[in-house]
DNA sequence: GGCCGGATATGCGAAATTCCACGAATCTGC
DNA sequence: GCAGATTCGTGGAATTTCGCATATCCGGCC
C-alpha cells in the first residue's frame, strides 16, 4: 500500500503543475515534493511525471493516477471541515476571504464590533482578487461580487453597492465635461461589470492611469489626475472627492456570503456570518 | 492540513478497533500507530480514541471523523487498482483468495499449467477461511462458494462440486449402517450445507470427530474412525476411500468467482481467471 | 491466588526524511 | 543578447520518525 502522503504531494503537485508551486502550497521544500513523488512512482510501478528543466509534466499514467487520487483529496478537505465544525463553542479561528479594498474598507473598520460581541473568535481577513476555494478550505467563509458557483457551498445575496463617478472638488470644478481625463483598471479587469460601465462613458475621451488597485484610484482622484468608477462606500468616505453625475443608468453589484455546508452550523463561523451580514446592512 | 498518512492510520485504527491490529494490517509498530493518532489529534485539535489500558475505542468525535475518512480509504485503494491496471502486459504478482482445501485440493496441483502459458506471472495464494475484501485488495482474484455481495465487484459462476460421503474400504465392509461413527465439522462451519447435510444423515448415530480441517477429515477416515461428507474432488482422489451411498438427496455446492470491476482488464488478472475457469471445467 | 496472553505506554538508538544551499537550465523583459 | 527571475536537481547536515525492548496493565484460566 503507498504512503498515503505520497499521494497527497502527488495530488498537490498535480493539480498545481509544478514542484515549486506544489511545494508552497504544502508548505515543505521542493525537494521533498520531488522525493515524495519518486516514492509514490517506485510503490506503484509506474512512471508518473515527466521531469524536464523547467517544467514537470504528467504522463498518462500520472494523470490517471490523478484522477482516481482527486476524490481522496476532497474526502481530506471534508474531514479538515469535520474536524473543524466538531470542535465546540464559539471560538477558534475564521478565516474570511474578500475582495482586497471590501476587505479594508468595509469589513476591516468594523471588526471591533465582533471582537465586542465575541471576543473568543480569531479572524483571519484574506483579501484577494482570486476566488479562494472554500472547498479546499483556503478560507471558510468568502464574499463574493458574483453568484458562487462551487459545489457544496451554501449561498446567500446580503447586499449590493453602486458605482459613481469621483473626482476632486477643485479638479471637477475647472474642467469641461468633454476634457475629463479618466482613471481605469487594468487589463485584468477589463471584462469587470464596472470597467464595462465606465468604458461607455469614457468614450473618445482618455484614460491616463490603468491600474488594478483601488487604493491607487482614490490617491489619482484625489490628487485631480482624473476622475474614477468608485464603489460608494469608498468615494462617499473620502472628503476629497465628490460625486460626478453621468447621464449613463447608474451600476451596481451584488455582494453573496458563501459558506460550506460542512461549516455552517459552526458556532463561531455562524456568528461571523452574522457579523458579515450586519456590515453590508444599510445603516 | 493533517498528514494524510496520519489519517491513514487512524482510519486503519478505527477499522481494526487496537492499536496492535492495525499496526499488524499496516505493517508498522503499534507504537508508530499510536504516535500518528495522537498527531492526528494535535493537527485537528479533537481527542479522537480514548485510550485505556486494554481497549482503546474511539469518541464520538472520533467516530465522526472516521466515518467522513472512510471514502478517503476508499479512494486510495482506489488508487492502487488503478496503478496495478496500469502496469502494461501479462507480469506481475496476481493473489487468489480461495477456501483452504480448495486452493490446496484443487488449484494449487494444477498450476504448474498456468505457469507453463504464462511464465511470467507470479501467484500468491491465499488459502483461508474469512473471505478476504478484494475492495481493499487483500486478494486481486477470489473463490468463493457461494455468490459475493461486495459491491464493485464481477462475479461469475464458474462450476460446482458435490459432497458423498466416504469411508476406508474395510471399515465400510464390516460395520453394519446403524453403527457408522461419523466425522463432521466443528462449530465454526455448524451452518454450511455440507454440514447440515451431514446432520440429517447422522440421526441418532455417532459423530466421534468434529475438526474444521478438512484433511484431517480424510486421514481419519482413511484411518477407519468414520465415515466424513468430502467434496468429490478430495474424496475420489483418495486411494483409500471410497463412497458410501445414501438415500438423502445429494448436496452441491457452487463455485464464484470475484474480481474487482477495476482489475478485470488487466492482462495477468484475465489470464489467472481463465486458468482458474479451466481448473474447475469437467475433465 | 497466581500465571499467562495480549494490549498499551515509554525510553532510546538507528534510520529515514527533511531542510538548506548551491548550481544548471529555461523563460521573460528590456 | 543579456540580466533577472523562476524552476528543477543534488549533496550534506540536522531534525524527525520509526522500530525495538521494556514496563505496566487488564482479563481469563487453571
Amino acid at each position: 500500500m503507498a504512503d498515503w502522503e505520497d499521494l497527497h504531494h502527488f495530488v498537490t503537485l498535480a493539480r498545481e503543475g509544478t514542484l515549486s508551486a506544489a511545494a508552497r502550497t504544502l508548505g515543505v521544500d521542493h525537494a521533498t515534493v520531488a522525493r515524495r513523488v519518486a516514492a509514490l512512482e517506485q510503490s506503484t510501478g509506474l512512471k508518473l511525471v515527466d521531469r524536464r528543466a523547467r517544467t514537470t509534466s504528467l504522463t498518462e499514467d500520472g494523470k490517471r493516477i490523478a484522477a482516481v487520487a482527486a476524490p481522496m483529496e476532497e474526502a481530506a478537505f471534508a474531514v479538515g471541515r469535520a474536524a473543524q465544525a466538531a470542535k465546540p463553542g464559539v471560538d477558534g479561528e475564521v478565516s474570511i476571504s474578500a475582495p482586497p479594498n471590501f476587505a479594508s474598507s468595509v469589513i476591516a473598520p468594523q471588526l471591533t464590533l465582533l471582537r465586542a460581541q465575541h471576543p473568543a473568535i480569531r479572524i483571519k481577513l484574506i483579501g484577494e482578487k482570486r476566488q479562494a476555494s472554500l472547498g479546499r478550505r483556503e478560507a471558510d467563509v468568502a464574499l463574493r461580487l458574483m453568484r458562487p458557483v462551487e459545489a457544496g457551498l451554501m449561498v446567500r445575496k446580503i447586499g449590493s453597492f453602486g458605482f459613481s463617478l469621483y473626482g476632486a472638488a477643485n479638479y471637477l470644478e475647472k474642467t469641461p465635461a468633454h476634457a475629463l481625463s479618466f482613471i481605469g483598471y487594468d487589463a485584468s479587469m477589463a471584462d469587470s461589470p464596472q470597467e464595462i460601465w465606465l468604458r461607455t462613458i469614457v468614450g473618445e475621451r482618455e484614460v491616463v492611469l490603468r491600474t488594478n488597485d483601488l487604493e491607487t484610484q482614490v490617491s489619482a482622484a484625489c490628487a485631480g489626475l482624473g476622475v474614477a468608477a468608485l464603489p460608494h462606500y469608498l468615494g462617499d468616505s473620502e472628503p476629497r472627492l465628490q460625486r460626478y453625475a453621468v447621464p449613463q443608468k447608474p451600476i451596481s453589484r451584488e455582494v453573496w456570503l458563501a459558506v460550506h455546508r460542512d461549516l455552517r452550523q459552526v458556532p463561531a463561523v455562524r456568528a461571523v456570518m452574522e457579523f458579515l451580514v450586519s456590515c453590508l446592512r444599510p445603516q
